[in-house]
DNA sequence: AAACGGTTTCGACGAATGTCGAACTCGATC
DNA sequence: GATCGAGTTCGACATTCGTCGAAACCGTTT
């Protein structure tokens, strides 16, 4: 574990704090791959919607026993959508007793937000 | 033109006013698919970038030739990439004598930015 | 400890995507 | 009006993606 690479996940990296707001600047290249990661994980219109309905949910979270009849879809398809969401960065999840609660990240979602802002 | 169906392009669609932020309230339906259009199209790292050189650009536009050189892939590949930024609304493109020059769509960026912003 | 319910992983499959070269379109220039 | 240069469209191809059912995993309950 201390090889030159990166012990630290994937959602982590994507977490970290970066660049001023895409009118002003361009992106650095570094930047680019995690970044573009958090965005096509939203560019899926199912993803979209549980990210809608994580973020907004009572308490912060939400059960995925919640998440999944509020689709057509089977659970292990709404299963790998969260597994998406998760390795992007933009959710976390956390096992409690039979259930496991996703909650959104505000650290990546605010970075998103702003590198997006045409008025900043 | 008169059919029932929706006489407007894509790109206009999706730069409809649209959505309270994620974290107050899940995503009306009838918007997930052109919000995660866009997402989908910010989605690619060479898509992103192109985004990004275009919104920064000085005077508002920049010029396919100053876009195709940045990058080591072919030009009718970059062709490709701002045709999808185009459909998805997030850019427009004029021809003006021989080069085709492209601008941000300021008004959909900022829907997606506030979309996104966890505290707002 | 056996059985159960919620969730994830695995393996497979068809559809969509990113890439390229060749052919085409559109203005400008000779 | 023939040619040239910038950019797009057209086919084709390999890769990635979304989806599913079956199997595995992990707490809970009996």
């Amino acid at each position: 574990m201390s090889k030159s690479g990166s012990p630290v996940a994937v959602a982590d990296r994507n977490a970290a704090a970066c660049c001023a707001p895409l009118a002003q600047s361009r992106i650095p290249k570094e930047a680019v791959s995690g970044l573009s990661q958090a965005f096509k994980a939203l560019g899926d219109p199912i993803r979209l919607q549980l990210m809608s309905m994580i973020a907004s949910a009572d308490g912060g979270e939400i059960c995925v026993c919640d998440l999944t009849p509020a689709f057509e879809i089977s659970g292990t398809t709404i299963s790998h959508h969260l597994k998406v969401l998760k390795e992007s960065g933009l959710v976390t999840a956390e096992r409690r007793a039979s259930w496991v609660y996703y909650r959104a990240r505000p650290d990546l979602m605010r970075q998103l937000s702003a590198l997006l802002d045409p008025d900043a």
